[in-house]
DNA sequence: TTGTTACACAGGTCATACCTTTGCTGATTT
DNA sequence: AAATCAGCAAAGGTATGACCTGTGTAACAA
């Protein structure tokens, strides 16, 4: 029934298409005209204040007028454009942008400005994920609270074997249960995020060889304390978890 | 040059237009249309799963198909709907919208849902503002710093005062200033939803009479704590601020 | 110089038409 | 009877053109 979007934030594992059909789904036309303007917008080749019309939309792309405003809407709802007669499209002051679309971040991660926007996510993760952790003690339901502690003997196996590729898996899936299990839904929406800037981590070889064995014990200390329903535990060891990363990120 | 958009989460304080003219701006079609469909998905009148068609739309709300496709195009790209050929516009699953867009919040206060956005904004107060604090400490600039100390000063003043209407101002100033000046861009875009947050509190008679002079206390303390540049203090003070929302609220 | 008016520019809205995908139905085949 | 396939029609996707309505700007008048 319900379907996630094309233009959402991509997870880091992507569902893969039918093995029977090799041809790439091709995106939808008025979505690759949101995305490349997006991206000329957040990348800062157009830069705020800069005026468009709908005619500049329409000959660029070689779009209908119809498609012109589509995309123009959905830009206007993120606040990174608005719209008014006889002046045209304005691009928008960054400080009034939607910074939480995920959208707007993934065109974001894909600009020269990536490192901004990595630390920016590193930061909310510091914030958010020892609150998530402690209503996953308070709130998790009995299933979870098992798959967290699966998923933590997992990392601790994977780690140990040096499989970065799998740990990566694991620990993705890790954070983001957590946060799906914490009861708070707009700490479940920041999951695409985390997986973000977990797979860049790995991505970028800022990850150690093989995980220290203090993360190893921290993700098993979360979730022992999240199993036991100890709120207090569970926070503080996330927040070790979370001091690694910001160490690791050269973040104060 | 850049201008907030008229569909962004009000701050309690309005703009008012210019007094000679008494006519409220009357919203834009597309806006008024926009809210109405969003207001109804969010309140659960529009069921996930349900499906309807731009001729519905059309017909419901008088307006043309492009109307139409504007409001679904918004829609979509907060993940309210998704929409496919042959089957028409599908309201999603909430789990899957963007819970951080403020015309999403929007519409969720306004609904019976409202105490349930309440909490999870709570939370994320909870979450981030210590988190700001901090960062406020370590990157704020020196008028930044001051004005802070100057808010905690008034609302000092204000509070023992019993002044709840001014104390409400200077709090929203207090804590939006943080946000601010805290150095991360996706904290910042948080204010509206603080603002809106605490301006409910007083509102709905949360509030003491007067305020409680540990937050009183605790206040000043975050400013002397952001002045000196101490973040771990800034952060601890913070803390106990929202350790008393917390309460108050009746979250555990 | 200053205030006013008129114009044209650019989005706002509407109506219509045709294209493309795709769920469904029913006939055909096995 | 079950599985497969072809064709229809429904619904969005895209394009076009027209007209309406604010609103900068510049020409003009005081």
């Amino acid at each position: 029934m319900a379907q996630r979007e094309a233009s959402q934030m991509s997870t880091a594992t992507e569902d893969h298409a039918d093995a029977t059909d090799g041809e790439a789904a091709v995106p939808a036309l008025h979505l690759r005209v949101l995305d490349a303007l997006g991206e000329a917008i957040v990348s800062g080749e157009l830069a705020p204040g800069r005026r468009l019309t709908l005619e500049d939309l329409q000959q660029h792309y070689n779009v209908s007028r119809t498609l012109a405003r589509d995309t123009m809407r959905v830009l206007e709802s993120m606040n990174l454009v608005y719209s008014r007669r006889r002046v045209g499209i304005v691009v928008q002051d960054p400080e009034l942008w939607n910074v939480f679309d995920p959208k707007l971040v993934r065109w974001r991660l894909a600009s020269s400005r990536r490192a901004e926007q990595y630390s920016s996510l590193t930061e909310l993760r510091i914030a958010v994920e020892p609150i998530a952790a402690a209503g996953a003690a308070r709130r998790a339901g009995a299933t979870e609270r098992r798959q967290l502690t699966a998923l933590a003997a997992e990392l601790r196996r994977l780690g140990e074997a040096g499989e970065l590729e799998e740990f990566l898996k694991a620990d993705i899936a890790f954070h983001s249960l957590l946060l799906h299990s914490c009861g708070n839904e707009m700490f479940k929406a920041l999951d695409g995020m985390v997986a973000e800037v977990l797979s860049s981590r790995t991505k970028q070889g800022l990850m150690p060889f093989k995980p220290r064995p203090e993360a190893l014990q921290a993700h098993e200390a979360v979730a022992a304390a999240v199993a036991a329903g100890d709120a207090g535990t569970a926070e503080s060891a996330m927040h070790h978890i979370l001091d690694e990363v910001r160490t690791a990120m050269g973040l104060p």
